[in-house]
DNA sequence: GCCGAATGGTTGCACATGAAACCATATACG
DNA sequence: CGTATATGGTTTCATGTGCAACCATTCGGC
């Protein structure tokens, strides 16, 4: 049985958390260029606009319940693009705690222009999987990810 | 056609890097605890005694090659194995730039007890997949993967 | 209404990392 | 041989990150 494996054959190369890991690196060095090196935005930052792009308004809390960043990372990154004029933050009425968040108009113009390059760039990503595989792909992630909730 | 939906309804949750990102994240999150937490190694440092235990001996480039880390990073984890008495470096005999590596005796009893460790916790992590399934995962990851190799 | 706990968000700190500069050794070519 | 170049590996620097401590506001129990 496959369960009975000595650990003297132990190889990375087939152990799912490295390959995941591997993967997930490749994929997001080859998308960097299109945000970081071309718009100076990492990684929270554009994810930040992202979620803001999609579901606006939104607190800091919420995108950091939609991304599951640390709170810390959110609130970098949200300064960052306050402080470069792509995102509106504003007080909310109902709890002072709370700021509302939206993209400015640049931060609109942005997406604009960036959502269109990246899925472009996705799709080139996913050429070597038919559709029904990406479906397949993304199906088996959710499972895999699921028990993984915490909170 | 799918390929002309306008970046109005861009959703990152169905963003493949993002998903990626994301369960690799929690997934190397779930492993921590066993080799950080427990032995005060990092991922890095993990990765090296994995391919030391599995391929004896290697060099740092070959490492690099091998897990596609920066070679500083491999350069400061080997460092650190070696401070911690974990790996042996031994000048090739063939080329004095490079340095064959290997376990010492500690660092093999740690893998031989860390290994079914991780190997429980993996095989929970895939549960919620058929062995078909799992297979088919690591073989559609391969098959992203390959376009994205440089160099 | 008032005090303690909870909650949204920020900041300080320690650490890991990638890129680039750098060092030492080996190779190529005159 | 001797110099230029390539290569393995290390170090320096700037940056991003998680964690924990912290601040401000709000909520809950009395």
């Amino acid at each position: 049985m496959a369960e009975h494996r000595s650990s003297a054959d132990f190889d990375l190369e087939h152990f799912l958390p490295y390959r995941l890991d591997r993967l997930a690196d490749r994929v997001s060095e080859a998308l960097a260029r299109l945000y970081e090196h071309e718009h100076g935005l990492n990684v929270a930052q554009w994810r930040v606009l992202a979620w803001l792009h999609h579901q606006p308004p939104m607190t800091a809390k919420q995108i950091r319940d939609a991304t599951r960043m640390d709170k810390a990372r959110v609130s970098r990154a949200v300064q960052a693009l306050e402080g470069r004029g792509l995102v509106w933050r504003r007080p909310s009425p109902h709890d002072q705690r709370w700021h509302d968040l939206r993209l400015s108009e640049a931060g609109q113009q942005l997406m604009a222009e960036l959502i269109p390059r990246v899925r472009e760039r996705e799709a080139q990503l996913l050429a070597p999987l038919t559709s029904q595989e990406r479906e397949q792909l993304l199906e088996m992630m959710a499972r895999l990810e699921r028990p993984l909730q915490e909170g």
